[in-house]
DNA sequence: TTCCTGCACT
DNA sequence: AGTGCAGGAA
């Protein structure tokens, strides 16, 4: 059977649309999709945990890890949380992380290590909201249940003219309501990885390709061609500046690392000794020298990091000297991966 | 450099 | 309404 021609998918609606789309130019390949199209709920619960934060080109390589390390869900519930959050580390947000080990073990308990197959009973578990309990419903069952993700949101805000802001309370419901109309009862994960997908390549922020769009013509904000006005901007975070005190002590190849504070930013992850002040770095360390400062931005703070060097181990009790090749096994957050860097190529 | 995106929890 | 990390694009 030959391939329709993109007039002739005019006369189909708005799903069925996004459907034919899908079949033609969607994505197909990725490590979580069996050609079979019907995906493992495990792998399809994975990947969009970690798609709420990162593209897809980089969660490839951290979903190939995790699969490989825990095959399976109760793999990942009888795992160390520390170890869920080694291969976490540099994704970033790491209470996802956490709530997915937590709910992999709920699911051993209450689910006989199965993902549920009831939106009400994936939202009950911790990490899973409402978008992404339906597309595991479209995705791993195809059970007919709309989604509502950032790429989503655009499609639909341009294609029905949304004017508010995307995460605005009355905005979202209107959004929800036009998904929960247009949702496709027949082919509901094609129809889904397809919203998806189009989101994802076709309707983009910057330079949406609207000459290959499936459903060009019924664009609103296209025929009023205001499209680069929609969907609304976001009101920008506000992030305070803060300056913190780095130790890096360095014995051959061990660093000086702790635990963090379950309540400081990195909760329970290791890093460097931090300090609020030189003063108070150099009262506790004073051969400490003064070494190199760097920048890195958190959601709500831009952090000055001013890393003090200290060529020698740590004797305090709560800092461990640990081998960088053994940081693989140690849950840390990018940050010290750019000192580290950093210090090597002074 | 600056701007922007992401989704769930509290 | 406030909070969590990192990276990509303009």
């Amino acid at each position: 059977m030959s391939k329709p021609l993109l007039t002739e998918l005019k006369a189909l609606n708005f799903s069925q649309q996004v459907v034919a789309w899908y079949h033609q130019h969607g994505r197909k390949q990725l490590p979580w999709q069996l050609s079979t199209g019907q995906h493992k709920p495990y792998h399809v619960w994975l990947s969009e945990i970690m798609l709420q934060q990162t593209q897809v080109v980089k969660v490839i390589e951290y979903f190939d890890r995790f699969i490989k390390t825990f095959p399976t869900l109760d793999d990942l519930a009888n795992a160390e949380e520390q170890q869920v959050l080694a291969l976490w580390s540099g994704l970033g947000y790491y209470n996802r992380a956490r709530n997915l080990h937590k709910s992999a073990q709920l699911c051993q308990q209450q689910h006989h290590s199965q993902l549920p197959q009831d939106l009400q009973q994936l939202i009950g578990l911790p990490g899973i909201g409402r978008s992404t309990a339906a597309a595991i419903m479209s995705l791993a069952y195809d059970q007919a249940e709309p989604i509502m993700d950032g790429n989503v949101k655009r499609v639909f805000a341009r294609h029905f003219l949304i004017a508010g802001e995307p995460n605005k309370s009355s905005t979202l419901k209107q959004l929800w309501q036009l998904a929960e109309v247009h949702k496709e009862q027949h082919e509901a994960a094609a129809y889904t990885q397809g919203l998806m997908d189009l989101g994802a390549t076709i309707c983009t922020k910057h330079q949406p390709k609207c000459d290959q769009c499936p459903i060009n013509e019924s664009c609103q904000a296209r025929k009023k061609d205001m499209i680069a006005q929609y969907p609304a901007k976001k009101q920008k975070v506000k992030q305070a500046e803060v300056d913190l005190y780095a130790l890096l002590s360095v014995d051959g190849s061990n660093v000086g690392l702790n635990q963090r504070d379950e309540h400081s930013i990195w909760p329970n992850l290791m890093f460097l000794p931090l300090f609020e002040s030189a003063e108070t770095l150099l009262n506790a360390h004073a051969d400490a020298q003064q070494h190199f400062s760097l920048t890195h931005k958190l959601t709500h703070r831009i952090l000055q990091i001013h890393v003090y060097l200290l060529k020698q181990p740590i004797k305090s009790t709560a800092v461990q000297m640990i081998d960088r090749e053994d940081l693989i096994n140690r849950p840390h957050p990018k940050a010290l991966i750019h000192i580290l860097n950093q210090h090597d190529n002074h």
